[in-house]
DNA sequence: ATTATATTTCGTCATATAACGAAATGGGAA
DNA sequence: TTCCCATTTCGTTATATGACGAAATATAAT
C-alpha cells in the first residue's frame, strides 16, 4: 500500500489542517501568522505545516527569517492537485473557515510577529 | 468546521480502510469475506466497515445472515462521490491491492465463513 | 426451541496523534 | 561578534486509533 498516498489523507484528517489549507487559498502566511488566526502555539502550528509539506500539500521557501508556506497547487502528483481542488471547492459555507478568512484578512505579520 | 467531511478523510487515511474500497470495486462483500481477505479479526474488519459506514462512503444492506457492504457511488453528498471516484483511479499499481484482488476472485462466502 | 453462524459491541492493550513549553537552530541586524 | 527573532526540534502529557478476544445480538437451519 503507498503511504505517500495515504499520508495525503492523514494530513487532511486534522480540521485545523484544513483550516490552514483554506487560509493558504488567500496568501502565502508564515508560521506565526497561521499561530494568529488558529490561536495554537507556534511549535504546534509548525508541526501541523511540516505535516502538510511531506504530504506534499504545500510548499515552503525563506525568506530571510520568515518561512513562507504556500499551496503546492502545481504538484507532479494528480492525486494531490485532486485533493487540494477538493478542498478548495468544499468547507466554502463553514463558519469556521469564513471567520478565519476575516481575522486573517487583518493580520499582519510585522505586528503581531515579535510580540 | 464540518466534522461530517473531515471524518471522510479520516476513514480514508487508514490502509486497510484503503483496500477494502479497493476490494468492494469488485463486488459487495460481507464482514467474513474481508476478513479472509485482509488477514484481520472480525472485530477489526467491522469496526473498519462502520467507520465507512458512518463516514458516508459504503451502504450495508442485509441479506438473511449476511450484512453485505457496498461502495456508496451515488451518494448524495458530491464530497463523497468525488473522493469515491478519486480512491477508485487511484492505488492501481498498487501490488497489494492486486494481490487482494486476485485472493478476492478465489473466496466464496459458502466456504471461507463458518470455519 | 435449540443449535449454528454472521455480525456487533465491549474491554483492554499498544501505538499514533495533537497539544504544550522549553531548548536548540538558523538567519538577519546592531 | 552579539543580539534578536522566526522556526524547528525535543520531551511530556492526554486523547485517539487500531488491534485482539470474549461476550452479546440477530437470524438461519435443524
Amino acid at each position: 500500500m503507498r503511504r505517500e498516498t495515504v499520508n495525503v489523507f492523514k494530513a487532511l484528517s486534522d480540521s485545523n489542517r484544513i483550516r490552514i489549507i483554506k487560509m493558504l487559498e488567500s496568501r502565502e502566511l508564515c508560521v506565526c501568522e497561521v499561530r494568529e488566526v488558529l490561536d495554537l502555539s507556534t511549535s504546534t502550528v509548525s508541526k501541523h505545516l511540516s505535516i502538510l509539506r511531506d504530504a506534499g500539500l504545500v510548499i515552503d521557501s525563506k525568506d530571510g527569517k520568515w518561512v513562507n508556506f504556500r499551496l503546492n497547487r502545481s504538484s507532479e502528483k494528480s492525486f494531490v492537485r485532486s485533493q487540494l481542488e477538493l478542498v478548495i471547492k468544499s468547507f466554502s459555507d463553514d463558519e469556521k473557515v469564513a471567520a478565519d478568512r476575516r481575522k486573517l484578512a487583518k493580520v499582519d505579520r510585522n505586528v503581531i510577529c515579535g510580540v
